[in-house]
DNA sequence: GAATAATAGTTGATTTTGTAACTAACAAGG
DNA sequence: CCTTGTTAGTTACAAAATCAACTATTATTC
């Protein structure tokens, strides 16, 4: 059926990097989605504002590739818990500057503590020297560098 | 804000892993897309059946790990274009037995022969032993080996 | 061998995403 | 200034994904 060629499709990079993507964050889902109730995108508003601080709307959206109408939904629920303040900018009254409340911290943190553990859960499969490479590799192909 | 703590979230691996899969897939993501009106769900469906022959969608399913009501929803789309046929197996009723059609085949192999320069593309990023490695690594992360 | 459970696959209702059009504010050129 | 263009963010509608319930068939158990 294939026809010569050796082609295989689970050493199709698109395909591959989906697969890992998708298996090695479903742990983490679990946790925001059925003890924080959060969507995926909400969890990276919260993380992009505990980690880099205060923030736009855009600039998170440009860091994180994500579109703003998805920015706009998360930050319109995270704003209703109570985990963001906006307060709009007087220099430039379109843009709303986005930070943590307090509540937000903390969730932030309580995520972000389950978050390192997870991920030297995920690492411990690989040497530190591969585990460094992977990360630099990745970095390449999501064209952060 | 980041109160102590070294935790960069670029380096978070679910993260992390999740932009570089959306990165790298986004030119394929377009032919797949536009010039062949397919779903990624389809797509995978057509690729699994042009790699490995004769399946049944459970056996899709399970190989991808996608939702038995995607792959449902993508092979009744594949059948009513032609590009796949169903037949009941006579030994268990349930069960469907799924091939690619002559016209399946000729655009599985036309997007398989994209696919593969598409991948060539992203590998050359690295060396040859670096690629190699990557894609160890994610096969285990995938939870392929 | 009838009753119950399990499996393959489908369908419908709800949720989430994607696309486009929109509002409000600023910027630049005439 | 005032028209035209651009930008930040929102909203409405269409497309797709998720979840639960369903049908049809086979397996199990008493």
């Amino acid at each position: 059926m294939t026809e010569k060629d050796d082609f295989d499709l689970r050493n199709f990079l698109p395909f591959l990097l989906n697969q890992a993507a998708e298996q090695s964050s479903l742990e983490f889902q679990r946790v925001y989605k059925n003890r924080y109730g959060m969507l995926r995108t909400e969890w990276r508003v919260l993380f992009h504002l505990g980690n880099y601080g205060e923030m736009t709307a855009k600039e998170i959206g440009e860091r994180a590739i994500i579109h703003k109408t998805k920015i706009s939904r998360a930050v319109a629920k995270l704003s209703k818990r109570r985990y963001l303040s906006r307060t709009r900018d007087e220099k430039d009254r379109r843009v709303e500057r986005l930070a943590l409340t307090p509540a937000g911290l903390a969730v932030y943190l309580e995520l972000r503590g389950i978050a390192e553990h997870y991920d030297a859960k995920l690492a411990a499969h690989f040497t530190k020297g591969e585990a460094a490479l992977l990360r630099m590799m990745l970095r390449r192909l999501a064209g952060m560098d």
